[in-house]
DNA sequence: CCCTGATTCGC
DNA sequence: GCGAATCAGG
């Protein structure tokens, strides 16, 4: 795969809305994130709002010459990398699509920096939504969200987990 | 463990 | 220029 002018846009793009170089290396397909952030520099647009220092030190030997094993992923990331939590997230969505956050006791705190309105929602913010819908104290999660899911790290681990009281009816017993 | 970006350097 | 390997860190 090489960076043809689209290309390099949508990663400028991405990039600027915050995805992660994991995200945007699944978005564009094909590639990895290491090349995502190698081309990241090259275009001189790291740091994005980070601290800066912590210089990497330099690297150590040399490498074996072994295939690069590519990950690559199949055209379409319908999954990325070993999700695993992928598809139990797609079953809960359906089966439980109102999460409950005000039952979370210390969880739903979220930075007020970092709460966003549907109208700030991007592809790399969580969206949890925290509150009452349509009050005025509603806002969404607005953290980082995982590469190919809608929710950051907190939510989706919320999300996923059965709640013990969530479980659907059992009429498949047997599996 | 999962992940993040940063850096080096063989190609 | 590219990106895997590696590093440092959350």
């Amino acid at each position: 795969m090489s960076w043809n002018d689209e290309r390099v846009e949508l990663l400028k793009k991405l990039w600027s809305e915050g995805l992660s170089a994991s995200q945007i290396a699944a978005e564009l397909g094909g590639i990895t994130r290491n090349a995502v952030i190698g081309k990241v520099h090259r275009l001189g647009l790291s740091g994005r709002a980070k601290a800066p220092a912590v210089a990497a030190r330099p690297r150590k030997a040399a490498r074996p010459e072994a295939p690069a094993p590519r990950p690559q992923a199949p055209t379409r990331p319908a999954t990325i990398g070993n999700t695993a939590l992928a598809p139990a997230f797609e079953e809960l969505v359906e089966t439980a699509p109102a999460p409950a956050p005000e039952a979370q006791p210390s969880a739903n705190i979220v930075p007020m920096g970092q709460r966003c309105t549907i109208m700030n929602l991007t592809e790399a913010t969580c969206r949890w939504p925290v509150g009452e819908p349509g009050t005025d104290a509603f806002y969404f999660c607005g953290g980082r969200s995982l590469p190919g899911m809608p929710y950051c790290t907190t939510h989706a681990r919320m999300a996923y987990q059965p709640v013990q009281d969530r479980r659907r009816d059992r009429r498949v017993a047997r599996l």
